[in-house]
DNA sequence: GTTATTACGCTACTGTAGTAGCGAAAAGGA
DNA sequence: TCCTTTTCGCTACTACAGTAGCGTAATAAC
């Protein structure tokens, strides 16, 4: 793919200015700070040429958010419980990263803030949510290979669903930040964790030994 | 309250005639399609009247939804699974009913629609945030008291972290409609349930009777 | 009655997302 | 060189959320 094109090449620098000015505004005035029109304006470049690469500004703040993303690996240690909590930790900063955007370092920050819109971008555009599914499926895909090695090496049930356990942990968080505003951080992760592993059932049976 | 005003009164035929417009064009076209002049003119209203009564679209979307959602009790019949079961279908419900609206029943619905939309705007008004946390906070309380209840029978374990558990199971499932796309049904709260009691520890270990 | 107060409808306005159409510039292919 | 294709900047436009100001109607307090 990427063949040499036939007409005029686009010139990579607007798309960096593009981006560059977005994701000053976005992280600095939230994302209804993020005005196309100012955008364009700053970086040097007409408003129509900005709509010729993303079609609308739900798509530029998901190009932007993109680019502040890192990669997803997950560490495998051989300790289920420490790998998870890693796990949960990297998507908590991912979210935190996004969720104080836009918004005086002073306020009693509860909101979802930039969080909420990508979401409610992918709900309005099937493309980008599109792109949203494949990068759960992809975090999953790996999360999965992890919880099954550990389910191998006896660390977890034989029985597991593993699906719904990936849900409660990743969910929660989302949960939080979205719905509920309480703060998602290292502690937080723990307790997740210990609690998904461990189960709500009361096991205390007093051994029968005849 | 509501104590005899000064001036002209409210007309209530006005905020009902509002709001089943506003209803009628939410559910049939969803977020996008609630246009605010259309409202006022199929209500044979002015603009300015509704405004009077709800300061953004995002508030009057809030007060069409809230309208459509029943009481938010929850059963205890003394099984914690059964309760807990229960008590996650009603919240599915709740999800599924706003997130059909505004699209045809023929296409392939993963989207969050309208769902993703109120989160959206929990997070760009204060109030509104404020509104959603106090009917999570009550809903919240009703279901730690559902848990607690079963600790002291002995169903759960006596150092079980309840909020944690809660976040997992609710979490859980804003996480499909908003994130992943899967969809929530009873047979997924039954799942879901399941594994939050078990655990994901394996507890296999050969009875060490003397 | 009169007055103060609030609700309502109306017109006109701003700001922003997004579109249409045009001419000029920059490339490849003939 | 000439033709085609695509980019880019420009101007002008639509659609919609939200606001300002005004005249008038409906109520309570006096």
């Amino acid at each position: 793919m990427n063949q040499a094109r036939r007409g005029r090449p686009r010139d990579a620098q607007v798309d960096e200015r593009i981006l560059r000015t977005a994701a000053g505004l976005l992280l600095e005035r939230g994302y209804p700070g993020l005005s196309i029109d100012e955008v364009a304006e700053r970086a040097g470049v007409a408003k129509t040429t900005l709509y010729r690469r993303w079609p609308t500004k739900d798509h530029l703040a998901v190009a932007v958010v993109a680019r502040l993303q890192d990669d997803d690996r997950i560490d495998d240690t051989g300790d289920i419980r420490r790998d998870l909590t890693g796990y949960m930790e990297k998507i908590a900063d991912a979210l935190n990263r996004m969720r104080s955007a836009g918004r005086p370092a002073d306020r009693d920050d509860r909101s979802a803030g930039v969080v909420a819109e990508l979401v409610a971008a992918g709900a309005r555009h099937d493309d980008i949510g599109e792109m949203g599914r494949q990068v759960y499926a992809r975090r999953n895909a790996l999360a999965l290979g992890l919880i099954e090695r550990a389910r191998l090496r006896g660390e977890l049930r034989a029985d597991l669903d593993a699906a719904v356990l990936l849900d409660q942990l990743a969910g929660a968080l989302y949960y939080r930040v979205l719905v509920t505003g309480a703060p998602v951080d290292r502690a937080y992760a723990e307790r997740l964790v210990a609690g998904a592993l461990d189960g709500a059932l009361n096991r205390k049976e007093p051994p029968t030994c005849p």
